[in-house]
DNA sequence: ATGTCACAAACTTTGTGA
């Protein structure tokens, strides 16, 4: 069983290149982030080509998330029970489906912003949310996956000291991922394709992939039993070469 | 590191978000 999750940065954009990479790598379940894509509008017919079918939950212009299988689909989920809303809306971050005897979930956290924002407040509610929502669902092999928006540790982050204010590595976001773990759920670490960080996500400015200034921000958590059955994990940093890439490069886990 | 990319509306340029 082989299993993926990729920031897109827009399913439409990236769609070729989607493609071609399913067809190489051959995904059995796929966890996709940042469609930027109504529902109705998801290139479901395309990748269905391929043999996958599609769970996929957007907005439209921002956020959006998917599941991709050729494993079955089942109890899908569009988003999680109270899930909180920002600025009155409840945005697409959130798809659950269960995929092979695996209850899977597509998750594209709120970025945050600044630690001033109210986006950052929204950002920590969500993650205790989901936690809250996640508590129901214990007990199956489960694997909750996706752009987290959270580096663990500093040593997923290339360079701790410019983060230092910022989101993505303070206690409170940091102690959001450990509340989750403390649910049973463990860190699956890729191995990098290249360099000893495993980074998937680098800035489209200034030349950070080439000069792998890149972040840990992408996460696979999984339970004890699925992650006993992990025998490979791997960051594609090739899917962030060439022409017209994501942002984020993907992870691929393998499992026995 | 603030050097790019994607999107949509104000639509051949700008604002927003990342």
């Amino acid at each position: 069983m082989r299993l993926a999750t990729w920031n897109v940065n827009s399913v439409k954009a990236r769609l070729p290149r989607l493609l071609e990479w399913l067809g190489e790598t051959k995904p059995d379940i796929v966890c996709l982030q940042e469609t930027k894509c109504a529902a109705l509008a998801f290139p479901a017919a395309e990748v269905g080509e391929l043999g996958y079918v599609t769970a996929a939950h957007g907005d439209g212009r921002w956020n959006g998330v998917a599941v991709l299988s050729k494993v079955g689909m089942s109890d899908v989920a569009l988003g999680f029970p109270g899930e909180p809303a920002y600025e009155g809306v409840r945005e697409s971050r959130a798809v659950g489906a269960t995929c092979g005897g695996l209850r899977i979930w597509s998750l594209y956290a709120p970025n945050g912003r600044t630690l001033d924002s109210p986006h950052y407040a929204y950002k920590l509610e969500w993650f205790a949310a989901y936690r809250a929502a996640l508590a129901d669902e214990l007990g199956q092999p489960l694997v909750a996956c996706g752009d987290f928006n959270v580096a663990p540790t500093d040593d997923d982050v290339w360079d701790p000291a410019l983060f230092a204010g910022s989101t993505h590595v303070t206690p409170a976001e940091r102690g959001e991922l450990a509340e989750l773990r403390a649910l049973g759920l463990h860190d699956v670490v890729p191995t990098p394709m290249k360099g000893p960080h495993p980074y998937m996500y680098w800035d489209y400015r200034a030349g950070m992939f080439h000069q792998n200034k890149g972040m840990r921000i992408d996460l696979v958590y999984a339970s004890t039993d699925v992650a006993d059955r992990v025998r490979s994990a791997y960051v594609d940093r090739e899917a962030r070469k060439g022409k017209g890439p994501s942002d984020h490069a993907p992870i691929v886990v393998d499992l026995i």
